[in-house]
DNA sequence: CGCTCAAACTTGGTAAAACAACCTGTCGGG
DNA sequence: CCCGACAGGTTGTTTTACCAAGTTTGAGCG
């Protein structure tokens, strides 16, 4: 049969030549071979070997310069750090999957800043779910999910069950609304006597509360999520190249 | 003289068919012109007309099906939010363009988290510079820049006089060595009774502090940026796409 | 009428060629 | 000795051409 398709050579040439940069075969600082010469040693085209060095430059391994060539990088660091997004993972995996508590599953008023982000009215109604996950036989983490109410009509979440499916594929299926990505806000703030007992966490500590707006492609918001971390025992890593 | 460059051709069509997504020739939805057509209207060739809706991908105005076409998704509204990263400022703005109050300068012994985020020993030396920032006359922020001691021999953050350059400018200029990208740990706790005081906020108040890992495109550790940040008056905004 | 399959569309990838813009040496002439 | 012109190298942009792969549509046949 031998269905397996092979990649386009243009990212085989990619992989070849970010072999050549980690062996140390072109070292960082140096100069890569030219297109023509790159075109002979491996029996290409021109628009091939540009293709691949377009998205070596494009990934960080390496940058060219008009009439003099182009210089080799590294492999690009930034990437090796991935960053911890807090609300990323309850989104795309079922509840099941990670053990936990719901302590919450109803209609409530909105706060002012969940209904900042939810383009809402102030202290107008929608479903909040919540849940403290469980890590190590301890309770880590308070996770809540704000929808507004049409959007939970005709779902699962308003079950008190914990959900078998992740709530973005839930929704996409159900709904028809997709996910495309998320305003977040990072703020710190004491906790309140009962989150403290519920995430057992001494009173003088602080909670880091990060809110995510998850959005459509258009920027319309759809449901928001909050994360709330005791400070003692997480925090969050993020890269980014500098301007 | 006639010398304004003129912008390639695939540059101005990927100008010309963000203006009519944005004008509502080309809604959100909709099946964009395909490749043969914009080849007629523009008068282009094919690699121009693809090398345009490469860039629109890219940049998430379009997405692309094979065998269907091309649909457009509308102007990325991630992009409107642009992160507030601190820090950012500090290293490439000159200190005199903010106003603010020099509280330290000079050697000190590294606490462990920057030891270990300038892979260094713990408790060795390192030069501390830290800052108050001031603004609408009350202090709002600290900043505090710690260095290896061979990195700030020759230059002027030694001294206690405000620089007048920026810092990633005259660490590029004096050592030669090149800012490329930044490792961000967000944590919060409580102010000390010094720190309360310098910041003038309450001591029940917590700090969102801000540790930034300037680094080189190898990876290797320059500078740390701390930011501390009273929470009653901060919070981070950042955006990113949904994996 | 319904199903199959081929034709006609779409985007994705490769090849060959040419010109333009930019950098860096060398080779003269002043 | 200095400086400018020039040749030869590099990447950037554009064109023409062809094939491959996925999707839709409709013609034709049972």
């Amino acid at each position: 049969m031998s269905l397996e398709s092979v990649p386009p050579k243009y990212a085989q040439l990619v992989q070849a030549l970010q072999r050549r940069i980690e062996s140390g075969t072109y070292p960082p600082g140096s100069l890569l071979p030219s297109e023509h010469q790159l075109i002979q040693e491996f029996s290409v085209s021109r628009p091939t070997v540009v293709a691949a060095l377009r998205v070596l430059r494009e990934q960080g391994w390496i940058e060219s310069q008009q009439g003099k060539g182009r210089f080799v990088r590294g492999r690009p660091a930034m990437a090796a750090v991935e960053p911890n997004r807090p609300g990323q993972a309850y989104l795309t995996n079922p509840e099941t999957s990670t053990p936990g508590e719901l302590i919450e599953a109803g209609a409530v008023a909105l706060p002012n800043r969940v209904a900042a982000l939810l383009d809402a009215q102030p202290k107008s109604k929608a479903f909040l779910r919540r849940r403290v996950v469980i890590r190590d036989s301890e309770p880590t983490e308070q996770v809540s999910l704000w929808l507004p109410l049409e959007l939970s009509e005709g779902t699962s979440l308003t079950s008190g069950e914990p959900l078998r499916e992740g709530i973005r594929e839930h929704l996409r299926s159900r709904k028809g609304v997709r996910f495309d990505h998320i305003v977040e806000q990072i703020t710190a703030r004491m906790p309140t006597a009962q989150e403290a007992k519920q995430l057992g966490m001494p009173k003088n500590v602080p909670l880091l509360a990060v809110f995510g707006a998850v959005r459509d492609a258009s920027g319309r918001p759809l449901v928001v999520v909050e994360v709330l971390l005791p400070a003692d025992r997480h925090e969050l890593e993020d890269a980014y190249p500098v301007s």
